[in-house]
RNA sequence: GGGUAGUUACCAGAGUGGCCAAAUGGGACUGACUGUAACUCAGUUGUCUUUCGACUUCGGUGGUUCGAAUCCAUCACUACCCA
């Protein structure tokens, strides 16, 4: 059966070096599997694989929409997986980069079909938080969907907003339209974490905002600054800079607080990863392991 | 040399006789998470213990007291002020 490749890991671990290495080596090209660098506006803070890399190896998903546009994990899923399967039919494996871990599981598990809010029930979801405030999300959710108000966590509410927007839209519990079953694919997939000593993990993240900064991410996010409010702006590595560029924080804070964030996401990302048993480890430099890894696959 | 204020857990910082292993915030750590997910949320954070609980802490030492982070003495250090 055809193999889909999957490389996770925390930002920063190194991701995109060996999976260039291991795209040759298929002669096959990368599904970005990355939340931020689909947004074309978005390069230098996100990582994003620069002019050289994408010469090298075929990337989807890298700057294929604008910060302008809604985009989600169900939306990847419907628009990757078919892009996923023609392409294995050609190169026989392939991989899928990244370290959004919702995007990841919506590519290996699929993830349940549920329409798209629209913005004014988004938005008349938000006002009623606004009037009624935790406790009206709690009553109100209790009584749309008593089944979903027991699992959830009662002090999120941002995902008890999302459950209520749900059921307006459809006007069904949101709780029906949770599957939460796993999707069959007609591919296999191998996955392959990499991380590194969370102190070395930890240097780098913070070496790299440097660097970005050097490379020029303050000019990046100022032209930014306007929309500032965007989903897709509420991004590591943005919105520090957006506080600084409003006077609330140095520069120099801003920095750290990237460098901080930046880490933390590392941290949740491990703990993410760390919970899916199908995952085999490695360090990225183990690149002797990783190839002979892959090819016991094949 | 004189005076004043201070020294509390990783940091900042409350607490000024028992309700104190010690508020709160930050940091760190751990975790949850099926659509705005680089989001959002939670727990832990003196030691030992699964729990109950036990034990050692609030600059050092020595006191007062049934009982001290809290009161007294003294030493050390820090900050500011006067010389």
């Amino acid at each position: 059966m055809n193999t889909l490749f999957v490389i996770v890991g925390p930002t920063g671990v190194g991701k995109t070096d060996i999976s260039i290495r291991l795209a040759k080596m298929f002669g096959c090209a990368i599904f970005s599997c990355d939340s931020r660098q689909m947004f074309r506006e978005l390069k230098i803070g996100t990582a994003a694989p620069t002019e050289k890399q994408l010469q090298e190896v075929p990337h989807f998903f890298v700057g294929h929409k604008s910060i302008f546009e809604t985009y989600s994990a169900g939306q990847f899923e419907l628009d990757a997986i078919p892009m996923i399967e023609s392409e294995l039919k050609r190169t026989q494996n392939s991989l899928l980069v990244g370290g959004s871990m919702l995007y990841v599981d919506a590519i290996c598990k699929g993830i349940d079909d549920i329409p798209t809010i629209d913005p004014k029930t988004r938005q008349e979801v938000l006002n009623f938080y606004a009037e009624e405030g935790i406790e009206g999300v709690r009553r109100k959710l209790k009584l749309l969907d008593p089944e979903h108000y027991r699992e959830v966590d009662l002090m999120n509410v941002k995902r008890m907003l999302h459950a209520l927007e749900v059921c307006e839209m459809t006007g069904r519990p949101f709780s029906d339209l949770r599957t939460q079953s796993v999707k069959r694919r007609n591919f296999s997939i191998v996955k392959i974490g990499l991380t590194r000593p969370r102190e070395e993990l930890y240097e780098r993240i913070n070496q790299r905002v440097l660097q970005m900064m050097e490379e020029g991410l303050e000019d990046e996010a100022r032209v930014f600054y306007p929309h500032k409010a965007l989903n897709s702006l509420n991004t590591v590595g943005y919105k520090e800079l957006f506080n600084y560029f409003d006077g609330s924080w140095t520069k120099e804070f801003a920095i750290n607080m990237i460098q901080q964030n930046s880490r933390r996401y590392a941290k949740k990302q491990l703990t993410w990863f760390n919970r899916d048993k199908e995952i085999t480890w490695f360090h990225p430099e183990s690149e002797k392991e990783i190839v002979e890894f892959v090819q016991s696959k094949l």
